[in-house]
DNA sequence: GTAAGTACTGACATTCTTGTCAATATGTGA
DNA sequence: TCACATATTGACAAGAATGTCAGTACTTAC
C-alpha cells in the first residue's frame, strides 16, 4: 500500500528525446473484453479490502491500464459499481437457481443449504454484496427482489410437489419463506463474523463443515415436522 | 448533503471591525463527554451512511465543533475508528450477557433470541461492527473471541443446569456453541440483507416479528429435543 | 487574582481521488 | 491503402479529506 513513487522529477522532462524507451507497445481489446478485466479486478479488491479499496487508480493498475480508461468504459466510478452490483446479482441468481434446479429429484436440504453456503461465500460474493447493501446502493431498482422472490417458487413447489407425493397436506407459503430467509440470512452472517466466530471457539475448517450439517438437520427436522 | 457554504468570500475580510457578529460563545465540555459526543456521532454516521460516511467534517458539524477537535481528542482518524471499536464491542457484551443472566428462571429461547437480535440492531450496531470486521480491524486483540466464550459459556450452563431439573442427559457442548453460533450469524445477516429480503418477500415489520418468533420456535423444538 | 493546563478554533498544507481533454494508436471495413 | 471509429493515454483541473499549527478562551489549582 501506499507505495506510490510518483516520481516527480520525470515532470519537469517532457520526454524530450526519448532515446531507449521501450514505450510499451499499447493493448487494445474489445470493448466487453475490458469491462470484463476491470470488473474482475474491481471485485477482487473490494472482497479483500473493502470500498475503500475501491479506487480507481489502483484498479487500473491491477489491469494494467490508466485510470481513464475505466472512466471511458464505465462512465464514472459510481457507473463501475453499479455495474459491478448488476454482474455479482446475476452471478448469484444463476448459481442458486441452477443449484436448485438441477437435482430435481433431491429433496435433501442439506444439499440445498450447502449450495447456498457455497455460492454466497466463494468468491467472497456474500462480502461484496454486503459491502454494496452497507455502503447503501443496491436499494433502488435491485434485482434482489426478483431473486428472492424466484428462489421462494421454486422451493414452494418442489415442497408441494413432495407433500403431494406422500399425501401430507402443503405446507404454508410463509414458511417457506421464512426458511428461505433463515438460510440467507444465516449464510450472510457466516461471510461475515463466521470467520471470527469460528476462530473464537476454537473450531477448524472442519468444525465449520459440521455447523452446516448441523444446520441443514435441524432444518431437516422442521421440514419433516411441517411436509 | 454537500450544501458545503464554503462562503470564500470572508477570506478576503480577516474580521476587520467584527461589527455585530454574535461571535457564538466557545463551548467547553470535559474531555470526557466531548468523546462520548463525538463517538455518538460517529456511530450514527456509520450506521445510517457506511463507511464512507465517517468523514472528520461531517461528525464534527453534527456534535457542533470543528474537526481538528477530534483529532485532539482521538489523534488521528484511525484512533477515532478504534475507539468506536471498542465501545461497541463493549456494550454488546454487556447487553447479550445482561440479556442472558438477569432471566435466570425463564428457560425460554423465544426470549434470548429476541434479546440477541435486539442487542444486534439497536442502532445499527450490527452494521457497525459487520463493517468492522469487513474491513479487517477488530482482528487483532478483539474482544470478540471473549464475548464469544463468555456467551456459549453461559447457555451451556443453563442448559446443564435445566438438564439436571428435567432429569435429562446434559446436552452436547458443540450443540450449545452451534446454537450460538447460527443464532449471531442470523443476527448479523438480518442487519444487513434482512431489510432487503424482507421488502422482496413483501414482509412488514409484523412479518419480521414472524419470522423471528418462528426461528426462536424451531430452535425451540431443537432444545426440546436435544435437551 | 494569577498561572497553568487544556478544550477548542481558523487557516493552511499535503495528499489523494475523481473526472476532463486533447492527442495517439490500433483494429475494421471499404 | 485509406478512412473511420474507438480504446487508450498523459497531463491537468477541481475538490475533498486528513492532519498541523499557532493562537484563543475557559477551567481549575494555588
Amino acid at each position: 500500500m501506499s507505495s506510490v513513487a510518483k516520481n516527480p522529477a520525470a515532470k519537469a522532462v517532457p520526454a524530450a528525446k526519448s532515446a531507449e524507451k521501450p514505450v510499451a507497445k499499447r493493448v487494445r481489446r474489445t470493448a466487453e473484453e475490458a469491462r470484463r478485466l476491470i470488473l474482475d479486478a474491481a471485485e477482487e479488491r473490494l472482497a479483500r479490502q473493502g470500498p475503500e479499496g475501491l479506487r480507481l487508480q489502483d484498479i487500473a493498475r491491477d489491469v494494467g491500464i490508466s485510470h481513464p480508461a475505466i472512466l471511458h468504459h464505465f462512465e464514472s466510478r459510481e457507473g463501475l459499481v453499479r455495474a459491478l452490483i448488476a454482474r455479482t446479482n446475476a452471478q448469484l441468481r444463476d448459481s442458486l437457481l441452477g443449484a436448485l434446479g438441477s437435482d430435481a429429484a433431491n429433496q435433501d436440504a442439506a444439499d440445498h443449504i450447502g449450495h447456498v453456503f457455497e455460492a454466497l461465500s466463494d468468491r467472497g460474493t456474500a462480502r461484496l454484496l454486503s459491502w454494496l447493501l452497507l455502503t447503501g446502493r443496491a436499494t433502488e431498482e435491485s434485482d434482489a427482489h426478483n431473486i428472492m422472490g424466484e428462489i421462494v417458487e421454486a422451493l414452494q413447489a418442489k415442497r408441494e410437489e413432495y407433500a403431494k407425493d406422500r399425501g401430507t397436506p402443503a405446507p404454508e407459503k410463509e414458511d417457506t419463506l421464512f426458511i428461505a430467509m433463515l438460510t440467507a440470512n444465516a449464510a450472510f452472517g457466516e461471510a461475515i463474523v463466521g470467520r471470527q466466530l469460528a476462530e473464537a471457539a476454537g473450531l477448524d475448517q472442519d468444525g465449520i463443515k459440521r455447523f452446516r450439517k448441523w444446520f441443514a438437520k435441524v432444518l431437516n427436522d422442521h421440514l419433516e415436522r411441517e411436509g
